[in-house]
DNA sequence: TTTTAGCACTCAACACTTGACACTGCTAAA
DNA sequence: TTTAGCAGTGTCAAGTGTTGAGTGCTAAAA
């Protein structure tokens, strides 16, 4: 357990070193506090021992540890700072309710990248869980015609798809009308599930006799709604902190960005609340000096997304974390139709 | 005009120094051309007079200046080299017919810039020059709807619109209809066009009685056709060229790509056949060390694209220039139908 | 018991020097 | 026209010395 003191002193070296960039040292923190730089070494070196601060060389002021950072999110910061200035501006942005969906998640993505000047990832499910509204067939020439999926949301996806030549369009209508039958109302999540059991049981079979590969088809359409779609913004904008100075970090952090690993910082994070994954443990090495920042977003149905904020571990955590707070539940309201 | 030996020179000089990012200097030359370094050192005096190579300092190697490059590209290069290698990757890309026009564009975009280690770009214009297929409108909820625009190449555009309260849902799939009649087979381009000259004459006058905002955001629907998007690829593989080993460089290249300028490097060349911007030539600062080669595509209707590839100035032309030109020519293909 | 002043020590950062090296341009001879 | 030789110039890497911020420790003061 730490003293009063030692906490206000990791509180100062933390909120310091995120403002200046340079570790901090026994002057810095006596002017601050009213005592001699020597009391603050000593207490500097239990925090030491505790492993919440570390020297980046023998004679180095000190630097908040992964742990350092920990302990400053859990217990020195969610009671007291409160962060609200953004928020106006947010509020601003969902009060325009002429927006798809996926557009409002973009432009709430761009916004958060702006005010924090981190990188920012709103990751699915662009229509996970949301319901089938209306399927249709558009010829366009010869035998190749385009499918729709239309949902409940809004949402729409298209596939292009070749039609064996000896087939009749008349027929072609009436297998649609009856995937409309079956699907409509259907969670996206559920069409694969409903349409292998129709396949044994219903009025599925004639369309199987009439051409099997058409329900594969059909399939591929849905999963691309279930793939995850992600949005990055304001990746450049990490460029600009210190900790990027060096060249081979940047071609790393932005390598991986550009591969789509995207998934792997966030996964498995759906179900809990807020995480903060600092420095380490973080499983991808691009991000060993960064901290990630996830909260989940949609809690209306069983469509759930993440939105995330990635900076270096040196970020404003006082202001970051509630302004994702605030973001992802005016995003969930978006989601309760 | 230069001497036959000259030219062998300017043509040795860009090679090397593509190949090893170092200024080459004269006895490098002298080993390749069995001639004492002290001849080249004369002939490299000429061709520094011409403005083709630059010193770096006093006493350094020459290196290709943007006229250098110039010259190389113009009148050394056409003739001799064909770089047919990576021909076969395009031809089994391209082989695939089962995608649609887009995705087909993207997965070019993102072998051109593996094969070539730049970063690469699809300029627009996805569905511009297209005829309207389709016109639907499906209802989602209360009032809400969500407008479909299907063209005869398989794009879909959707938009949500928000129908006015006392509104029968009947009249509203007339004015459909008559939309529907009015547009089909209307070039993307003409629709604004068109829909204009039809509300000072026919059927559409009755809609506007009905409710004029309704054609306010079919247009809008439109113009996200027209709105040329565009695809980046391989943004990070420039970071792996030396020029880029100063942070500051990256940082202004990044942030570059991720403003929405994209358009202000190739705009005006969608009339021209390959253009080769090199180093000052690009109006855009975050480019002075960059060449940009920019080709069109699609002859066939009024619907042109352009791709181009982003590099230093230092880039391997001898393959890429073909490449590019390979890849314009098969995407072209594409474009009629 | 806690705090403080003082001192010796350490290390990064910066500026400077130095020598090796890779060029060039020029000149005079081949 | 070509070449060898030489002086001159600038880069680069290694080495040196200095400065300054920061530490730990100890002994005295509160």
């Amino acid at each position: 357990m730490l003293s009063k003191r030692q906490e206000i002193i990791l509180k100062l070296i933390v909120e310091e070193f995120v403002k200046s960039a340079d570790p901090v040292g026994s002057k810095t923190l006596a002017r601050l506090l009213n005592v001699s730089s020597a009391t603050i070494r000593n207490e500097m070196a239990g925090l030491e021992e505790l492993g919440l601060i570390e020297k980046t060389h023998t004679s180095s002021g000190r630097v908040p540890s992964d742990a350092g950072y920990h302990y400053y999110i859990e217990e020195l910061l969610s009671t007291n700072d409160n962060y609200t200035e953004s928020f106006n501006v947010i509020d601003e942005l969902f009060s325009n309710k002429e927006m798809k969906r996926d557009e409002a998640i973009k432009q709430a993505m761009n916004l958060l990248s702006q005010l924090t000047n981190y990188t920012t990832i709103a990751l699915g499910p662009s229509a996970y869980g949301s319901r089938v509204k209306k399927i249709e067939l558009v010829p366009l020439y010869d035998n190749v015609s385009i499918l729709l999926v239309i949902t409940n949301l809004g949402h729409v996806e298209s596939k292009q798809i070749t039609i064996p030549e000896n087939t009749d369009m008349e027929e072609m209508k009436r297998v649609i009308e009856i995937f409309n039958d079956i699907l409509f109302d259907c969670p996206i999540s559920k069409v694969s599930e409903k349409l292998h059991y129709e396949i044994n049981e219903h009025k599925i079979k004639e369309i199987l006799i009439y051409n099997s590969t058409i329900i594969e088809t059909f399939l591929e359409a849905f999963t691309k709604f279930t793939q995850s779609k992600y949005y990055l913004s304001g990746q450049s904008n990490m460029l600009y902190q210190p900790e990027f100075s060096d060249v081979s970090r940047v071609r790393e952090l932005l390598s991986f960005f550009e591969k789509n690993d995207i998934f792997s910082l966030v996964e498995d994070t759906t179900k809990t609340g807020l995480t903060v994954k600092i420095g380490k443990e973080n499983a991808i090495s691009a991000m060993q000096n960064c901290t990630v920042i996830t909260v989940p977003y949609g809690f209306g149905g069983n469509e759930k997304g993440t939105i995330a904020v990635v900076g270096p571990t040196r970020m404003e955590y006082q202001k970051v974390i509630p302004l994702i707070k605030y973001l992802a539940k005016h995003m969930s309201k978006l989601y309760k139709e």
